[in-house]
DNA sequence: CAGAGACTCGAGGAG
DNA sequence: CGAGTCTCTG
C-alpha cells in the first residue's frame, strides 16, 4: 500500500522524516498513531533493518495497538514495541547482575513498597504520625522521578528536618530493597540509566541496536524516563517523538512538561512538525476544548480544527445529587440505544476519581445497563490474589521478605506479628533476609513453641521451591492453593465475600493457565513479570458491547462517540488538592485533564455536576466547575430530568435556578470566577490564607524556600490580580510560579 | 501471644 | 466505606 495515502501535508513530512531528531506536536485525535505506525512501515521500505527500530508507549494497550497496526502494514518484522516499563525490565533481566543484583529480582508494585516503608520507618524509630508512611513514599518516588539519589537526596535536604528524616528513609528504603533483591517501579527506570553508566559497554550494545527511536505521548515522560531516552539516541539522536503539552497530566508523578517544550533546546537541529487537523470530533467538542485550554498560561498556541463542521450541542445536566446524576448517564445511554439505535459500547462515563464510580454502577445495575469500569481495586490487588501472588515471588525469589511477611501467617496458621517481628528482627541484626531466619531457628530468641509451626511452613515452602524447579506455573499454583488450605478455609468460611474471593483464585488460576498456552517465554519469573506490568487498561476490549466506566487519566488515547463528563464541580474537579495547592500549575494541569475529556468524544459530549453529592463520608455542596464555566454558553443546552432540552435557548447554565441556600447559584459562579483563590465549594477558606496585596518580601534574584521544591532563587516577580506571581527557579527542577499570597515562600539569607 | 471484634482515621490520578 | 489499630478474651 501507499504509506501515503489519505494524509495530509503535516502528516506526511511526518511520515517521511528518516534521520535526526524531531517533534510532532499532535493536538487530539490528529491522527498520531496512524502517522507513528506509518513512519516506521516508511523507515523499513527505506530498507532500514526493523530490529534497528525501537517504539516507546506508555501503556501495554497502546503498545499491543501499535504493534499490531505496525505488523498489518509490514507483516513479520523485528521492531521492539514496548512500554518505558518492560523495556527496562527487558534490559534489566539481562544485566542488572552488572549492578550487584541478581535476575530473578522481584517488582514491586505500590502497596509492597509502602509495606517496605513502614518497615524503614520503624526500624529509624520514626514516628508514623509525624512521618506518614505515605508521605515519606511519596517524596522518595518525586527522587527517583527526578533521578535523584538517596546520598544526593541526604545532602542536599540536610537543612530541613522532615525532609533529611524522609531522606534517611529512602537509604534504607533503597538498601532493604537489595537485601530482597527487588526493584520498586521506579528503580525499573532509575536502574536502568545506573546500568548504563555503569556498563558503558552495554550501553553501546543497545545504541548500536537502536538506531531508530519512537516515542510515544512525549509531554509523559519524567526527568527519568527522559535520560533513558536520551542516553539510547546517543549522537545519532535520530529521535522522533510524538506528543501534545495540553494533554499533559502526570505531573504528579513527575512528568515534566519542559522535556517537550525544550525538546528543540535540547536537540538542537530537532525539525518541528504541527498536527493541527482532528479526524475525531465534531466542531461543537472541538470549539468546547479550545475555550477550555486557552484558559491556560503555560502552553504553546495551537487551535483544533475539523472538516466535521457544526455537531450536537453539548449537552448539561444539574443534578441533585450523585445518584441523580448517575441516573442522568443511565437514562440517557438507555434512550441512546432504544431510541437511537445506539450500541452500549458508543458510550464512555468519565469522572475525576475512582470512587465516582460507585453511584454509576449502582444506578447501572438497578436498570441493567452493561457495563465495565477499568482502575479502583484491580483484580491483582485484590488481598487473595496478591497473597497467592506473594507465594510465587517467594518461591522465585525467597529473599523477598515483603511477600514473606505477607504469606507466614496467611491462611492463619497461628504465627502472629511477635513472632514475625522477632524473625524480622533476627534478620535485621545480622543483615539477612528475612528466609535466612528459617534456616537458624535456634538462633532467633524467644520463640517457644512456635518454632515447630514455622518448621512446618518452611518445609512447605521447599517443597515449593523445589517443585518449581521442574514444574510449570500451573503446577505450582496447584500446590499451593491446595497445599497452604488457602482455597479450602475460603470455603469453609461459607460467606458470600470468602465464596467470591475463593472464585477470584480459581479465576487467577485459569490466567496462568492461559499464560502458559500463549506465552513464548512460560517461566514463573515471566509470569510474574508480566503480572507486575499488567494495567488496568490493557484489559479494555473494544469489541464487549458494554458501556465503560474509566478515570479522566485513564481515557487517554481512546475515544467514543458519545461521552459523560461527570462531576463537574469546585474541589472535585479541578481537585481540591489542586485548588488549595501553593502552584499554580496544579490548576492548569486539571484543565489539560478536562482538555483531554472532551476530546474523547466524536459525536456527542454530556457534562454533569450535582449541587450535593457525598464526599469522604459526609455530604459536600460544591459550586459548579470553573471549567464549564469556560465553555461558551452558545455551545451549551441544559437538560432536565426528562431528558428534554430546557428552553429551546441554548442554555444559560445555572442562572435562573436558585440554590437551596438561598444563593444565586449564578452568584456562587461568578464567586468563583472572580475570586477563585479564596472561596469554593460554598464554603470560604479565606481565614487559612495569608491577606493577598502584600507585596513580597523578597526580590528577584533572592534565594527563597518552598516546603515542596526546597531552595531556588526568584527570577520573576508580576502582578496578578490582587497577588503576585513568582517565578523560582530550582536547580535540577527547573523553573516554576506561585502565587506569592498562596504560597509559603520564604526568604533565606544568602 | 494469637485471634476476634470494636474502633478510629483518612480518602487523587498510575505503571 | 475500608484498612489499620486498639482492646479484650481465651
Amino acid at each position: 500500500m501507499d504509506l501515503m495515502e489519505m494524509l495530509n501535508p503535516m502528516q506526511k513530512k511526518a511520515v517521511s522524516h528518516t534521520e535526526g531528531p524531531a517533534l510532532v506536536i499532535a493536538g487530539a485525535g490528529s491522527g498520531k498513531t496512524n502517522v507513528l505506525t506509518r513512519r516506521v512501515a516508511y523507515l523499513i521500505s527505506l530498507k532500514k533493518p526493523s530490529f534497528n527500530i525501537l517504539a516507546i508507549t506508555f501503556t501495554n494497550k497502546a503498545a499491543k495497538e501499535m504493534r499490531g497496526r505496525i505488523d498489518e502494514l509490514i507483516g513479520n518484522n523485528d521492531v521492539w514495541v514496548s512500554t518505558f516499563h518492560s523495556l527496562c525490565v527487558r534490559i534489566l533481566r539481562r544485566h542488572i547482575s552488572e549492578i550487584g543484583f541478581d535476575n530473578s529480582f522481584t517488582i514491586y508494585d505500590a502497596d509492597d513498597s509502602l509495606r517496605l516503608i513502614k518497615q524503614c520507618l520503624k526500624d529509624l524509630d520514626v514516628n508514623e504520625k509525624q512521618f506518614p508512611p505515605k508521605s515519606a513514599a511519596y517524596a522518595i518516588g518525586a527522587w527517583k522521578d527526578a533521578l535523584i539519589p538517596p546520598e544526593l537526596a541526604s545532602s542536599e535536604f540536610a537543612g530541613d528536618y522532615r525532609q533529611k528524616q524522609f531522606a534517611d528513609t529512602y537509604e534504607l528504603y533503597q538498601r532493604k530493597l537489595r537485601l530482597n533483591n527487588a526493584l520498586d517501579f521506579d528503580d525499573l527506570i532509575f536502574k536502568t540509566i545506573d546500568l548504563f553508566r555503569a556498563s558503558p559497554a552495554t550501553l553501546q550494545k543497545y545504541r548500536d541496536r537502536f538506531r531508530y527511536i519512537l516515542v510515544d505521548e512525549y509531554q509523559d515522560t519524567n526527568a527519568a524516563q527522559y535520560h533513558v531516552v536520551n542516553l539510547l539516541a546517543g549522537e545519532t539522536a535520530n529521535l522522533f517523538v510524538v506528543g501534545d503539552d495540553d494533554q499533559s497530566i502526570y505531573g504528579w508523578r513527575g512528568a515534566d512538561i519542559r522535556n517537550i517544550l525544550d525538546f528543540q533546546k535540547d536537540y538542537e537541529n530537532a525539525e518541528m512538525i504541527k498536527l493541527e487537523q482532528n479526524y475525531r470530533s465534531t466542531q461543537m467538542i472541538l470549539d468546547a476544548a479550545n475555550a477550555v485550554i486557552k484558559n491556560n498560561k503555560r502552553r504553546r498556541p495551537k487551535l483544533l480544527w475539523t472538516h466535521k463542521p457544526g455537531g450536537s450541542p453539548i449537552c448539561y445536566f444539574r443534578a441533585e445529587n450523585e445518584r441523580d446524576e448517575a441516573a442522568f448517564v443511565a437514562r440517557t445511554i438507555l434512550s441512546g440505544v432504544k431510541d437511537e439505535g445506539k450500541n452500549f459500547s458508543d458510550f464512555a462515563a468519565l469522572y475525576r476519581n475512582n470512587a465516582q464510580s460507585r453511584a454509576i454502577e449502582d444506578a447501572f445495575m438497578t436498570r441493567s445497563v452493561p457495563y465495565r469500569i477499568y482502575g479502583g481495586v484491580r483484580f491483582y490487588e485484590r488481598a487473595e490474589i496478591k497473597d497467592v501472588i506473594a507465594y510465587l515471588r517467594v518461591v522465585n525469589n525467597p529473599r523477598d521478605s515483603v511477600s514473606l511477611a505477607r504469606i507466614i501467617n496467611a491462611p492463619r496458621r497461628g504465627v502472629g506479628d511477635a513472632t514475625i517481628d522477632r524473625l524480622s528482627l533476627y534478620a535485621a541484626r545480622n543483615d539477612v533476609p528475612l528466609y535466612e531466619a528459617f534456616e537458624n531457628l535456634d538462633d532467633v530468641e524467644g520463640l517457644g513453641a512456635r518454632a515447630a509451626k514455622l518448621v512446618k511452613f518452611k518445609t512447605l515452602m521447599d517443597s515449593f521451591i523445589t517443585l518449581a524447579k521442574s514444574g510449570s506455573v500451573t503446577e505450582v499454583m496447584e500446590a499451593i492453593i491446595d497445599q497452604t488450605g488457602y482455597k479450602r478455609e475460603l470455603l469453609a468460611e461459607n460467606t458470600p465475600e470468602s465464596l467470591s474471593r475463593a472464585e477470584n483464585i480459581d479465576e487467577f488460576f485459569s490466567k496462568a493457565a492461559d499464560f502458559e498456552n500463549t506465552s513464548g517465554d512460560k517461566s514463573l519469573s515471566s509470569f510474574l513479570e508480566e503480572l507486575s506490568l499488567i494495567a488496568d487498561i490493557d484489559g479494555y476490549e473494544r469489541d464487549a458491547n458494554v458501556v465503560s466506566l474509566m478515570t479522566l487519566h485513564s481515557s487517554k488515547g481512546l475515544e467514543f462517540p458519545r461521552v459523560f463528563l461527570v462531576g463537574l464541580e469546585e474541589g472535585l474537579f479541578p481537585s481540591y488538592r489542586s485548588v488549595v495547592s501553593d502552584d499554580i500549575n496544579s490548576v492548569e494541569e486539571e484543565r489539560r485533564l478536562c482538555y483531554v475529556g472532551i476530546t474523547r468524544a466524536r459525536e456527542q459530549l454530556f457534562i454533569s455536576s450535582a449541587f450535593s453529592r457525598r464526599q469522604h463520608g459526609q455530604v459536600a455542596f460544591n459550586s459548579p466547575s470553573r471549567f464549564l464555566k469556560e465553555i461558551p454558553e452558545g455551545l451549551i443546552q441544559k437538560m432536565d430530568n426528562a431528558n428534554n432540552f430546557e428552553n429551546s435557548e441554548p442554555s444559560d447554565v445555572d442562572e435562573k435556578k436558585t440554590s437551596r441556600t438561598g444563593i444565586s447559584q449564578y452568584a456562587e459562579i461568578n464567586k468563583v470566577r472572580n475570586s477563585i483563590d479564596i472561596s469554593f465549594g460554598g464554603k470560604n477558606y479565606a481565614s487559612a490564607i495569608p491577606a493577598p496585596n502584600q507585596k513580597p518580601d523578597f526580590a528577584v534574584g533572592d534565594s527563597v524556600r518552598l516546603m515542596k521544591y526546597g531552595v531556588g532563587t526568584v527570577k520573576n516577580i508580576a502582578a496578578a490580580g490582587a497577588d503576585y506571581e513568582v517565578t523560582v527557579e530550582f536547580d535540577g527542577l527547573g523553573e516554576k510560579k506561585f502565587m506569592s499570597g498562596l504560597s509559603k515562600i520564604k526568604k533565606i539569607a544568602k
